[in-house]
DNA sequence: CGAAATTGTTTTAAGCCTAAAATGTTTCTA
DNA sequence: TAGAAACATTTTAGGCTTAAAACAATTTCG
């Protein structure tokens, strides 16, 4: 397996094939522009939360969730939706609760689980910000062409299938 | 400035162009994709980097900062470069003196500068992992195509100059 | 020069986050 | 049906992270 693979074309391969000990540079440096991308944005939107409405993200988040789900969802949904742990919904939670935004309650069925859902206070102020929120994605995404978008949307699909691959290989 | 910015295409844009209050649902679409692309891939790296060599991922951001800087770096440089706070940094610093990969010296021309740098220590560590770790990503991206690779470096760029100059619009 | 603004860092207070262990509940299976 | 396995959640311990305020040193400028 030649190392080939980035766009630094070699005329000969045949020149360096044998000792090169891999060359990954170019997918390093694709990861942290991806990482440099979100996280920009990521900071960008938690400021703007943070001064127009004084929510932090993970909340928003959380609550964006729940939005999705008049039914309500577990707080084992919530954690694998969020992808984060489930220690941390736990205290997520525990304040949403505690400022009025969400309602908990136990599963009548399995008395296991937690069942979370927005509270009428908790939807009217999600729908306030979400409707604000998406005006700043699309500013923060303004120069991209809706063929950019397309694009992008569908190389990240393979970005996401190709880490989850990789992820499951490892964990297997 | 009608709202045919999206995939799904109108054929008469007349028919509805006055009363849309702007669709971005795409741009939504696609932020959330992107962040699910970054949270997958940081949580596999933050994991391996944990089992592998028991460090955590801003300890190994920061040590990879120090790394191309053998003439060591300020404490505002690493946390602009980091994108985080600067209190941030100096507890990361703090625990890396501690454990001995880092040397930290008051400059001699600016008595409030902190100059920073990697210990021998530090520096051989760091190499070890980091050669690891760039396996790892490339096996995180590996279903992706040379040709993908370089189309997306070409539209995270452009993400990341609109994010920034949105960014920019805001603060100014 | 000396006050004011700026810059670099640390501190503070609060919240976020994780991995691992603990707890309580349900389901599977011998 | 009892014990084991699986599951959902919480707790624990430690570290990360931020925004804002405080502190210290330097630079700017009247």
């Amino acid at each position: 397996m030649p190392a080939a693979s980035d766009c630094t074309q070699m005329l000969d391969s045949e020149t360096k094939a044998v000792e090169t000990p891999e060359d990954h540079a170019e997918e390093l440096r694709l990861w942290l522009r991806l990482l440099t991308c979100t996280t920009l944005i990521e900071g960008e939107v938690r400021g703007r939360l943070r001064q127009r409405f004084d929510v932090t993200l993970p909340r928003f988040d959380l609550m964006a969730q729940l939005d999705k789900a008049p039914d309500g969802m577990t707080l084992s949904d919530v954690s694998k939706r969020m992808m984060v742990s489930n220690g941390n919904v736990t205290g997520l939670v525990e304040r949403l609760v505690e400022s009025g935004h969400l309602d908990r309650r136990t599963s009548d069925t399995d008395r296991r689980v937690q069942v979370i859902r927005l509270t009428k206070l908790g939807r009217a102020e999600f729908r306030r910000m979400a409707a604000e929120h998406e005006t700043w994605i699309a500013d923060l995404f303004a120069d991209l062409s809706p063929k950019d978008v397309r694009e992008l949307m569908r190389l990240l699909a393979k970005t996401k299938a190709s880490a989850q691959k990789s992820a499951g290989r490892r964990r297997s």
